[in-house]
DNA sequence: CTTGCTTCTGTAGTAACTACAGGATACATA
DNA sequence: TATGTATCCTGTAGTTACTACAGAAGCAAG
C-alpha cells in the first residue's frame, strides 16, 4: 500500500484522528499531502513516524522531547557535537527509565507469584521501590 | 527527620507543591495532618508515596493507572484473583515499556557512537525503530 | 440518487499540571 | 521586640496534550 487517508494511518497507529490532526498542528507531523476535494494523505513514512510518537508518549516523552529526538534526524545538516550531547542526554534518560520499569517489573512479579499461592502480599511496592 | 511541611517534601520528591496539593484534591495523596494554624504535615511515608507517584507519571503511567497499581497496596483485605490479573496486566504493560525504551537506548547509542566518529547518521530511528 | 461512512473545520471539554494573587504564618536577626 | 524574608494557605486562571462533538461536504455501493 502507498498511500493512505487519516482512518487507515489511526487503524494502523491506535492514534485517534483529532490527536493526528491536533499533532499535524503542533507542527509534530509534516503537513500532509491532500487529495483534490481536500483529504489528507500520507504516506507509510507516516505511519512510522506516528508509531514512534505514540510510543515516546506512552513511554513519558513529552512533545518537545520528542521533538528534540526527532529533529536528531529530520535535520540532516547539523553540528555533530550537538547531536552527541543531545543524543547521550536522551540516553541517559531512557537508561533511568528502564532502571525504574525493571524495579516495577521484579515487584510486580513477584506480587503475583505470593498471590498465585493464595498469600495477600504485604506491601511491597512501596516499601521496596523508590525509596531514593 | 520524622515529619516535614510541604516545601521539604517537594524538595525531597522534586514534585512541585502545587502539584502535591493537587494529587491531594485528586485522592492520590491521603488528606495530611495539620499544624494547629492549618499547614500540611507529612511523613517519610508520604516522600515514598509521592516518589512512586512522580516516577511512574514520568513513566507514561496516568494517575487512574497509578491509582490501580496504589490500590493493590492500600487496601489489605481485597480478592486475590482480580489482584493476581490486574498485577500481571500491569507487569505486562511495564515488560513491553522495556522492550520499546531497549530498542530506543541501542539506537541512541548507536547514533552516539557514530556520531562520535565524525559520521553524520542517516536518519536510524524512525526506520529501524517501531515498525510494528 | 439515496444511504451510510469518512473526512473536513471549528469549537468546547477533560486530564494533569503550573502559575500567580492576595493574605497568613514562621522564624532568624538587628 | 520589630522586621524582613521565607514559607505556607486558598482560590483562580493559564498551559499541555489530548478528546469529543457539531455541522457540512465528499465518496462508494446498491
Amino acid at each position: 500500500m502507498k498511500t493512505q487517508a487519516i482512518g487507515e494511518l489511526s487503524r494502523k497507529t491506535g492514534v485517534h484522528i483529532e490527536t493526528i490532526r491536533y499533532y499535524e498542528r503542533e507542527g509534530i507531523l509534516p503537513t500532509p499531502m491532500r487529495s483534490p476535494a481536500g483529504r489528507r494523505i500520507y504516506s507509510d513514512e507516516d505511519v512510522r513516524r506516528l508509531n514512534f510518537i505514540h510510543k515516546c508518549r506512552g513511554l513519558g516523552f513529552s512533545l518537545k522531547e520528542i521533538n528534540s529526538l526527532l529533529s536528531l534526524v529530520d535535520s540532516g545538516d547539523f553540528a555533530c557535537k550537538e547531536v552527541h550531547e543531545l543524543t547521550i542526554h536522551h540516553a541517559g534518560q531512557i537508561t533511568e527509565k528502564i532502571v525504574d520499569l525493571k524495579k516495577m517489573e521484579g515487584v510486580l512479579q513477584a506480587m503475583a507469584a505470593q498471590c498465585n499461592q493464595g498469600n495477600v502480599p504485604q506491601c511491597p511496592i512501596i516499601d521496596s521501590l523508590f525509596d531514593a
